[in-house]
RNA sequence: CGGGGUGUGGCGCAGUUGGCUAGCGCAUCUGGUUUGGGACCAGAGGGUCGUGUGUUCGAGUCACAUCACCCCGACCA
């Protein structure tokens, strides 16, 4: 029997693809550029939600909702920020349809046009700081910190299952706050929120840097950011904080009374992660198996197979399985009994694995004969026969082995293709190999801008964390002086 | 928006220089045998060949137009 998924190193964008779909996450809806989320691919999206936003509330964050519409003219006040985005917005000219006077179904109303157009929001730092205005009068009602969870709309050219598709679910955070100090210590502190997040719950190693001038969000003073590697060796941003200054307080006019009695204007940041996450988790762990998911995340911890020849066998095998699935949720974790009987366990087996479940048992005649159960992991495919007693701790530790060893693999994965670069000539070959080049950079936008051109690698980040960079050398590109190296890379 | 490609049962595809009743695999349904790594046998159902116009005795096949999707670019917190 054919492998259903095709194999990574043949072609990647394909594996990816076909993996997204056959997986059951997602599928191409038949609106262009857009998805349908599939109740698996959601239920992952809802662990990464929940988990999130607990995190979230530990650092006082609170959600609240905007809408979805935001009017043209709130466009026009933050020029940098239109500029940005102004080339991929969805727009609405009218709110009323009616029937073809030829009879050829339903046209557009031209009487109902509106008298400003509305934008479906790409990102809602306009219609949050024209709300936000409202609310902040005083020192006393700073800071200000909220998140929405909702849907955006980017009509981008190109787009990408997960990766960059039309319209895409995230959160968005923004706040306000009395000092330059307080607003750069929140960006810092939910660009790291962001990473323990990456690391501890998705298994996916990130590097925390700074984004270069050139590839900072529009009207940003200072954009933080994620990076992962995936395995063709691209880079994916994995989620950005933005530090904003007072560009959009000073554009919505948010000022507040300090303590002395004096007119300021806040201070502000915004951050998010997207579903694009979901695409990060496929890429990063997914093999020619399938899925690959981190227990934290994965909506079935752990699938039970029965494997019989005759009824009793059958109900012998899931009244054990019962009875096992009981003390397992009791300790919290999801289990699925897979008593489909009109499906070979085989199947079964390709299946679980197809769509990333971490912990797979199956039970038949031997073992109920010599109680015990057969434990297969889906991160090493390995299977072993255990006694069914103490399974319950075994199963424990056994999901915090898989998740530190998907991260463990990705880590080794990353850092093994993590390497220096001195030379330009070496660059331009080295970097079509895919992986991280930590590279000297002279800091001008010039020289980023001439090596994407003649390469397409961009500066990922400046990273803080993760590599050591500080270091006297000369740009690999112009010669000139660099007290530190940069990631560059290709991506997505 | 440029370059390339694809549209044929639910999915994946074949269909030659136009030709007779449009095929194959998977999936589905029925019956039987199976069941520790994606079962097998027998039978059955399911198609306005993306859409439109044209050429022709005759179009899935040719021409023109049009729409949709995919890939590579350009673009992209």
């Amino acid at each position: 029997m054919a492998k259903e998924v095709t194999n990574r190193a043949e072609n990647y964008s394909q594996w990816y693809n076909d993996l997204a779909l056959k997986a059951d996450l997602a599928e191409q809806s038949a609106v262009r550029g857009c998805m349908v989320i599939k109740p698996y691919g959601y239920a992952i999206w809802e662990k990464m939600q929940s988990t999130l936003d607990a995190m979230f509330k530990r650092t006082g964050v609170q959600n609240a909702y905007f809408p979805l519409f935001i009017p043209k003219s709130f466009f026009s006040r933050e020029a940098e920020h239109v500029a940005g985005f102004a080339k991929e917005c969805a727009v609405v000219t009218h709110h009323r349809l009616m029937n073809d006077p030829e009879g050829k179904g339903v046209i557009v109303d031209p009487d109902a046009r509106l008298e400003e157009e509305l934008i479906v929001r790409p990102t809602s730092e306009t219609i949050i700081w024209s709300t936000y205005k409202n609310w902040i009068t005083s020192w006393r009602d700073l800071p200000v910190l909220c998140n929405q969870w909702c849907n955006v709309v980017r009509w981008e050219m190109r787009t990408r299952l997960f990766l960059r598709t039309a319209e895409f679910l995230w959160q968005e955070g923004h706040t306000a706050h009395a000092t330059s100090q307080e607003a750069e210590a929140k960006a810092n502190e939910m660009v790291n929120v962001y990473a323990d997040f990456a690391r501890n719950v998705m298994a996916l190693p990130v590097i925390i840097g700074h984004k270069s001038p050139n590839e900072r969000f529009a009207g940003a003073l200072d954009t933080l950011t994620i990076e992962a590697m995936m395995q063709d060796g691209k880079a994916l941003q994995a989620g950005t904080s933005h530090f904003l200054g007072q560009n959009f307080a000073k554009s919505f006019d948010v000022q507040f009374t300090n303590k002395e009695g004096k007119q300021e204007y806040v201070w502000a940041t915004s951050w998010g992660v997207s579903t694009r996450l979901m695409g990060a988790l496929i890429m990063a762990h997914g093999d020619d198996n399938g899925l690959v998911l981190p227990p934290k995340l994965a909506p079935i911890q752990v699938v039970m197979v029965p494997i019989y020849k005759t009824d009793e066998e059958r109900s012998a095998v899931l009244d054990k399985f019962a009875v096992l699935k009981a003390e397992l949720e009791a300790q919290g974790h999801s289990v699925r009994i897979d008593d489909r009987d009109t499906l070979r366990p085989g199947f079964k087996f390709a299946e679980w694995e197809l769509k990333g479940v971490p912990v797979r048992l199956a039970m038949g005649a031997r073992d109920l004969a010599s109680g015990t159960v057969e434990i297969a992991r889906r991160d090493t495919l390995e299977k072993t026969t255990v006694p069914i007693e103490g399974l319950g701790a075994r199963i424990i530790a056994l999901l915090d082995d898989i998740q530190q060893n998907i991260y463990d693999k990705a880590l080794a994965f990353r850092n093994a293709n993590i390497r220096k670069c001195d030379s330009w000539e070496e660059f331009k070959t080295e970097i079509q190999k895919g992986g991280f080049l930590l590279c000297h950079w002279d800091g001008t936008a010039e020289t980023e801008q001439k090596i994407k051109d003649e390469t397409k690698a961009t500066i990922r980040c400046i990273p803080m964390d993760s590599v050591v960079c500080e270091e006297e050398g000369t740009d690999i590109y112009s010669g000139k002086p660099s007290h530190r190296r940069v990631v560059f890379a290709i991506s997505y």
